[in-house]
DNA sequence: GCCTTTGCCTAAACCCCTTAGGCAAATAAT
DNA sequence: ATTATTTGCCTAAGGGGTTTAGGCAAAGGC
């Protein structure tokens, strides 16, 4: 009998995938087993359960994603940054519809703190750097970034903007100037 | 054998405060029969089928947070209205969170034909009749509020801004301080 | 070549979803 | 008031997904 060569690495690459092809939510134990032949107990001596596998997909995401950041952000500073950063999120979930799901995984405690998630806040406060932003207007700044691309992104992705004019790129290009804007005039208190 | 005295309507209610106790992706058809004490299939002669039960469940959430966000824009403009509707989002979510995250249920397109986001843009939309914005830019503007407030109650509700200073609460007023701004001070293209 | 570890298997229990068909309560017709 | 009809909830049954316990055989260390 040939083994099938499972481990935790190539499941959760495997789950990655498969949460592109058909959604985070139908990611399952039994999808993942069919897609290795194998049968669904299997699985389990390289995956705690259910949700731990969704925990390590999402980790996975942060992963990637983080690094696509910091590639993106090499030698760009300003307005450059700022936008490079904000179509690392927007390009990722249109070419990873399922990781970029799988991102948004609320994590416990636990993996939160293991996660890149204090990456993706510091590659957010780079870019402040091109800004002339005082604590703690940086935080704040810092989360109203973080808000926008995460709202924007995901409404997009549901459709919300589709069907009307204009259109969602243009609005995008848009919505960074403005943004680029409020952060060289961010008003006082 | 006395009946239950089950409708649609009592169901969906009954499946929305489900989900403010105990999350909405653990509303079930199962534990909605559990709570009226009746068994599984009886349930499905009052909804199709689960996706439809949360299809429904997210219908009244949207209409719901359209019935308050009309409240709290009447007689009110300008940044007054910007925070009252910016409220009402973060209020909601906070006092029923499973209502909320039906809220983002991502609804077919014939649902959402027949949902509650027109009225959520068109309240949108009357924020800005306080300040001076002309199409496409408004459009452009109505959609940066939407982000921002979806991705800024997304993140503070699965815990991305607390354990950190300054506080949540400060920075939102702060978001909104800037947001006022901006569209005082829309940028030209 | 033997032994230990490791990997995948079978078996079984539990929960959720959904459809088909039946009986009885509520409601309408006579 | 009795009958006829509709409606509401039930039992039964099949199909998945999750998870644990325990077994056999393949890989790798000696």
């Amino acid at each position: 009998m040939v083994r099938a060569g499972l481990s935790t690495a190539r499941l959760v690459q495997a789950g990655a995938e498969l949460a592109d092809e058909v959604g985070f939510d139908q990611v399952t134990v039994s999808a993942l087993a069919r897609r290795f032949d194998v049968k669904v107990a299997s699985l389990y001596s390289h995956v705690k359960n259910s949700h731990d596998l969704k925990t390590r997909i999402a980790l996975l995401a942060l992963e990637e994603l983080a690094d696509r950041g910091a590639a993106a952000l090499a030698g760009r500073a300003g307005r450059d940054a700022l936008t490079a950063l904000a179509n690392v999120y927007r390009d990722y979930a249109r070419e990873h519809p399922g990781r970029y799901a799988a991102a948004q995984f609320r994590l416990d405690p636990q993996a939160a703190a293991a996660s890149a998630g204090a990456r993706h806040s510091q590659m957010t406060r780079a870019i402040l750097r091109g800004y002339d932003l005082a604590e703690p207007d940086q935080t704040h700044a810092v989360r109203l970034l973080g808000s926008v691309f995460r709202g924007y992104v995901d409404l997009e992705s549901s459709g919300g903007f589709s069907h009307s004019a204009p259109d969602s790129q243009e609005t995008w290009s848009r919505i960074l100037d403005a943004l680029d804007t409020l952060l060289r005039n961010w008003p006082a208190p």
